[in-house]
DNA sequence: CTATCCAGTTGCGACCTGCAACCGGTTGCA
DNA sequence: TGCAACCGGTTGCAGGTCGCAACTGGATAG
């Protein structure tokens, strides 16, 4: 997957970045799952990445700096994937995303609710989330009462999930 | 290029739909350049994007019904390419994108000019270019003193492709 | 009548995708 | 201590996609 810049245009640029079946993919585990290790990864991956494939696309998210790794202190095997600032600001852009393809496409309930409550939140939502998610990956420090949008999602994509179990 | 539906997941379901180099880079021409001819979209392109790839493109998002496609009135081989209420609603998606490449991408000064304005519009803008996109390509009727965004985004363009020009 | 334009199609090599099997090393547990 | 399970990947392979260049048959303009 090389690294072309075939032109300045932003949107082309993100499509050189963005412009395949898992990149974005893998970054959704990470900052909606916080799926942080390689087998994580691969196994929890709601469509089955191929381990491959999850290898390449790390490999190349670590290059375009989307992605950051080192080793984890309480297990000389693991690898911990963290976003960075720059993938952490793509918040606003799966809000928009989530919100056309919630729209336009056959979306399951339970995995749109995420999707649902980011778009209903707005901006302010995100910059939350955002702040958050400097604290878990970044290791920005932030306030002890600060609030945790991402237990919100999950809570509410579990509170889904119960129900449609209910009603099978 | 499959349809498969992997997962009900939003960004899952985009990937499957924009997950690859060209769909959103044609859909951004025939938006924002207007272009909507094979070869408009062929030699025009900034990117050079081959036949092939364009024909196949062009058929899959016909399919998805992100494009329609109708016959010339004045030229009985041309085929007239237009947006669809699904595609036109992809406008945030852009904004959003375009903004994320312009801060974090080796965007050219020219072409993210367009993207600039696109977010710093927000979505008053957003809204009103949808509607010019509307009364374009869906037909709708709008007031005749109707703001183009359109334009305004091709004069700013052309402003900035001058200013460049001078200082070589 | 001829040059040009029209929307694509074809052939080809290189690369990418997806799957399954596998690797050497580490860890947890009996 | 022994061993199964787990760790982050790698390898081989078949099939599909990408990108380029050359080309097609029909329509149009002068």
């Amino acid at each position: 997957m090389p690294l072309e810049e075939r032109s300045g245009c932003p949107i082309n640029l993100s499509m050189e970045t963005f412009g395949d079946r898992w990149s974005l993919v893998v970054l959704r585990d990470i900052m909606f799952g916080n799926r942080r290790h390689f087998r994580e990864l691969l196994t929890q991956s709601e469509e089955g990445i191929a381990s491959n494939i999850l290898a390449a696309r790390l490999k190349r998210l670590l290059d375009l700096r989307l992605v950051s790794k080192r080793a984890d202190p309480g297990h000389k095997q693991k690898a911990i994937y963290s976003l960075t600032e720059k993938s952490i600001q793509l918040v606003p852009v799966f809000a928009m995303l989530g919100a056309w393809g919630r729209k336009h496409l056959p979306v399951s309930r339970e995995l749109s609710v995420r999707a649902q409550l980011l778009e209903e939140g707005g901006p302010a939502l995100w910059e939350a989330f955002m702040d958050e998610l400097r604290g878990i990956h970044l290791g920005a420090t932030r306030a002890a009462d600060a609030r945790s949008v991402l237990a919100e999602l999950q809570a509410a994509y579990e509170r889904e999930l119960a129900a449609a179990g209910c009603r099978k």
